[in-house]
DNA sequence: GCCAACGTTGGC
DNA sequence: GCCAACGTTGGC
């Protein structure tokens, strides 16, 4: 069992879309980074608990909770031509990119921004408050879940 | 919209 | 295999 943060940006697909999803469940693709395609592929499992956050928006922050429902298979998307992830390289035989089904657990009952969060010393050592970090999956600690639970 | 930070690409 | 150029991310 894993903890896990995950970047979105709210205007093409935040925590209300993954609410109205059928099944509220919905596949997490287009990761097209290497380091978070490890994570997709080879550590997240069924069961894992996912922050869910908002990025590239007015306040980015955590804003509800997800659950990861189906552990890492071949992201079709890069098998799409007409996909903005359209990956040539990436073969039903070998794919290279990797996703995971995610389903929609709650939302927080505030969303706790970033800027809170980078004022927890708690914190100061968790990948997404260290400037210029781009992954867009990362791992949280289970003592860095549980305090940025305690913040709600 | 700016720009710092970072990852990827490709020439050599 | 180095590294400059380029593209992207994402906070501000």
């Amino acid at each position: 069992m894993n903890y896990w943060l995950m970047k979105s940006e709210p205007d093409v697909f935040g925590i209300d879309h993954l609410a109205g999803c059928p099944a509220q469940t919905e596949h997490w693709d287009g990761v097209r980074n290497y380091q978070a395609r490890n994570m997709l592929r080879d550590q997240m499992q069924v069961g894992d608990l996912v922050f869910f956050y908002h990025s590239n928006c007015k306040v980015p922050g955590i804003v509800g909770i997800a659950e990861v429902v189906r552990s890492g298979y071949s992201d079709h998307t890069a098998r799409d031509p007409r996909s903005n992830y359209y990956d040539p390289k990436s073969t039903e035989e070998r794919p290279i990119w990797f996703m995971v089904d995610i389903r929609f657990v709650r939302k927080l009952e505030r969303n706790i921004s970033l800027e809170e969060l980078k004022q927890q010393p708690e914190l100061s050592s968790t990948p997404l408050v260290r400037r210029g970090n781009r992954l867009s999956v990362m791992p949280i600690s289970p003592q860095e879940w549980d305090f940025i639970l305690s913040l709600e």
